[in-house]
DNA sequence: CGACTTTGACCAGCGC
DNA sequence: GCGCTGGTCAAAGTCG
C-alpha cells in the first residue's frame, strides 16, 4: 500500500502500520485510512520542509511533531475501542459457547427422555403430527406444554443449569415433531428395520409415481420425507425488490400459478445444480407488502452446493430439520445429526460463529417462526427488518396459545432494529433486538414476539450490565423486556461490539452486489452470484461456474472454514 | 442451439 | 360427485 511504503521511509508509525494490518477489522481499516491521509500530508509537508529556512524547517518539524502527536493519541484511543470491543466480543463468544453447551446437554438428555416417555404420550397423538413449541423448555411432555409451556418463561440466571423439571429457560425454541403411527408407540423415534423400510417407502411416496425427482435422497431428505404429508418446508421472507431473491443455487422455473388470496402469482422453481435434486422453492409476494418475498423452500439438495448456496441450504436444511426432528431425532446418519444438533441452537441461539472465523459461519436468524398444519409444518424465517408490531400479539400467544395441530408461528420479529447485520440474502436486515412481535403471516398463523432467541443475548448483557430483573423467578413484565431491549440497543459499547463483530465477520468486502443495490453493508452476503435468470435480485452473472469449488451441503453448518465460506473472504 | 421462461392444461387432494 | 386449489407438466416462445 503507498500509505505504508511512504510511512516506512518517515521511520517513525511503521510498528502501527504493522500491528494494525494484522489485525485489519474494518475499524482497524478505518483507522489505516486516516492515518495514511494524516501521514501523506505530512509527506507533503517533509517535501516542502526540504525548500524551507532553518526557522521555517524548525517550524515546520514542531508542527509536524503535532501532528504525529495527535495521530499517536488518536491511534492509542482507536486501540482502547478496539481492545474494549475484542472484549466484548470474546464475552458474547464465551456466553454463546457456554450456552450452547447447555443446550446440547439438554438436547441429548431430551431425547433419551422422549424416547422413555413416547408411550405414555401415544393416547394424546390424536392427530398425525405434532409440533410441539416448547420456547426453550426442554420438557417434552405435552402436559407440561399445555400447563406451563405458554406462561412468560421465566428469566433465571443465565448460568443457571437448566433443568427440566423445573422448565427453566433454555436455549431457544425447542420444537419436536413427532408423528403417531398405527405401530407401536415410539415408532417414530425407533429406527428398527421395520421402520426404516417404512422410511424408504414412504419416501418413495413423497413425489407422485412417475414423477422425475425420485432418485438418490439424502438422509436428511428421507427423515423429512418420512410421511408424504409432512414436508418440511422453509420459508423465508426478505425485502426484495426484485422477482427473486439470489440464494446461490441454480433454480429453474418450472410454473407459475395465481394463488388464492393473492394478486401476485406464486412462481416455482426446482434446483438444477443437480438434475436429480428434489428441492423446490416457491417464491411470491407478500400480499400485503409487495415489497418482502416470501420464498418457500422444500426439500434437501443431495449433491455438493457451489460455496454461494451454502449459508442458506445449511439453513433451510437445519430449519427443516430442526421442524421435522427436533431434539427428539433418532439421529439417521452422519448428515442428520450433524444438521439436527445444530439446527436449534443455530436458529434460535444468536449465532456468533460468525465472529469466530475458525468456525462454520451459519447466518444469524433474525427471526425464525413455526408454524405447523398436518399437512406441511413450515419455518418461517422473517428477515424482514420492519415488522410490524405489537405486544398485544406476544400476550396473545401466551393467553390464547392454539391447541396443538392448529397452526402455530412463532416470530421473534421485531420492529427497533440495530445496526446492520448480515441477516438477508437481498436487503439485510437487522438484528432484531426490538421488542415487539409482528403478526402478519400469509399462513395466518398466531404469532408472538421475541422471547427465547432475544433473552438469550440481553440476558447475558443485563448480567454484565447489573441490569437486573428483581422478580428473577417470575415472568418478565414486557416493559421490563423492553426496557432492557432499549438499553441494551442504545448502549454505544453494545452497539459497537456488535458492529465490530459483524465487520470482522463480513471482511472489508466492498462488493456491490444484492438484490437492489442496498444492503451493500454486508457484500459477503449480498454478493451471491446470480444462478439464473429468476435470480434478479443480484447481478446479472448468469454465468455461475458450475466449477465453483463446492461443498458437501451437509457439512457447511460444521467443516467450512470461515475463510472459505464467502470467496470474498479471500 | 441449448437453456430458460411462459403459460395453458392436467392431476391430485380436499372440502362441501 | 363436483368444484376449488395447489402443484406440476410440457409445448411454445424467448434469449444469449
Amino acid at each position: 500500500m503507498e500509505g505504508v511504503s511512504r510511512e516506512s521511509s518517515h521511520g517513525c508509525g511503521v510498528k502501527e502500520e504493522k500491528r494494525i494490518e494484522s489485525s485489519c477489522d474494518q475499524e482497524d481499516c478505518k483507522d489505516q485510512m486516516v492515518l495514511e491521509v494524516g501521514n501523506r500530508r505530512n509527506d507533503q509537508e517533509g517535501d516542502t520542509l526540504s525548500s524551507m529556512s532553518p526557522n521555517q524547517k524548525d517550524l515546520g518539524g514542531q508542527k509536524q511533531d503535532d501532528q504525529l502527536e495527535i495521530a499517536k493519541a488518536a491511534m492509542g484511543e482507536v486501540r482502547e475501542e478496539n481492545q474494549r470491543l475484542r472484549t466484548c466480543i470474546d464475552q458474547m463468544m464465551k456466553d454463546y459457547q457456554s450456552l450452547q453447551k447447555q443446550f446440547r446437554d439438554i438436547v441429548e438428555q431430551d431425547a433419551k427422555k422422549s424416547t422413555n416417555k413416547t408411550d405414555a404420550h401415544q393416547d394424546e397423538m390424536e392427530e398425525s403430527e405434532l409440533v410441539s413449541l416448547s420456547l426453550g423448555r426442554t420438557s417434552s411432555d405435552p402436559k407440561n406444554l399445555k400447563d406451563d409451556k405458554y406462561k412468560t418463561p421465566c428469566k433465571g440466571d443465565i448460568n443457571h443449569e437448566p433443568d427440566d423439571k423445573d422448565g427453566s429457560l433454555v436455549l431457544g425454541l425447542d420444537s419436536k415433531y413427532e408423528v403417531s403411527r398405527a405401530g407401536p408407540a415410539g415408532s417414530s423415534l425407533d429406527p428398527s428395520p421395520e421402520n426404516s423400510s417404512e422410511v424408504k417407502k414412504q419416501a418413495g411416496e413423497t413425489w407422485p409415481p412417475g414423477r422425475v425427482l425420485k432418485t438418490v435422497r439424502s438422509r436428511d431428505e428421507e427423515v423429512s420425507q418420512q410421511n408424504p404429508a409432512k414436508k418440511a418446508r422453509v420459508s423465508v421472507r426478505v425485502r426484495c425488490d426484485t422477482p427473486t431473491m439470489n440464494d446461490g443455487c441454480q433454480w429453474r422455473k418450472y410454473g407459475q400459478k395465481i394463488a388464492k388470496g393473492n394478486p401476485c402469482p406464486r412462481a416455482y422453481y426446482r434446483c438444477t445444480v443437480a438434475p436429480s435434486c428434489p428441492v423446490r422453492k416457491q417464491v411470491q409476494r407478500y400480499a400485503e407488502d409487495m415489497s418482502i418475498l416470501i420464498t418457500t423452500y422444500e426439500g434437501t439438495h443431495n449433491h455438493p452446493l457451489p460455496i454461494s448456496a451454502t449459508a442458506m441450504a445449511s439453513t433451510t436444511s437445519a430449519a427443516a430439520s430442526m421442524l421435522l426432528s427436533g431434539s427428539s431425532t433418532s439421529g439417521s446418519g452422519p448428515n442428520q445429526s450433524a444438521t439436527a444438533t445444530t439446527t436449534a441452537s443455530e436458529l434460535h441461539g444468536q449465532n456468533f460463529y460468525l465472529a469466530d472465523s475458525s468456525k462454520p459461519r451459519p447466518f444469524y436468524l433474525p427471526s425464525s417462526s413455526i408454524s405447523s398444519s398436518p399437512s406441511c409444518p413450515t419455518i418461517t424465517l422473517d428477515l424482514t427488518s420492519n415488522s410490524a408490531s405489537s405486544s398485544s400479539h406476544f400476550n396473545k400467544f401466551f393467553t390464547n396459545f392454539p391447541p396443538r395441530y392448529s397452526s402455530t408461528n412463532l416470530n421473534f420479529s421485531s420492529l427497533e432494529s440495530s445496526n446492520t447485520l448480515p441477516l438477508s440474502w437481498t436487503n439485510p436486515p437487522i438484528l432484531n433486538y426490538g421488542t415487539q412481535s409482528y403478526s402478519k403471516n400469509q399462513m395466518g398463523l398466531l404469532n408472538f414476539g421475541r422471547q427465547a432467541r432475544q433473552e438469550n443475548l440481553y440476558l447475558s448483557y443485563m448480567q454484565k450490565n447489573n441490569i437486573t430483573n428483581s422478580s428473577q423467578a417470575q415472568p418478565l413484565p414486557l416493559d421490563t423486556i423492553e426496557a432492557a431491549t432499549k438499553a441494551i440497543t442504545s448502549d454505544p459499547s453494545f452497539q459497537s461490539a456488535l458492529a465490530a463483530a459483524l465487520t470482522s465477520i463480513v471482511g472489508s468486502n466492498t462488493g456491490g452486489g444484492g438484490c437492489d443495490g442496498g444492503g451493500d453493508k454486508f457484500p459477503a452476503l449480498s454478493n451471491f452470484p446470480s444462478t439464473s435468470n429468476a435470480n434478479k435480485c443480484s447481478p446479472p452473472t448468469k454465468s455461475q461456474p458450475r466449477s465453483l469449488m463446492m461443498l458437501p451441503n451437509s457439512l457447511a453448518f460444521v467443516t467450512s472454514k470461515s475463510k472459505s465460506t464467502s470467496p470474498e473472504d479471500n
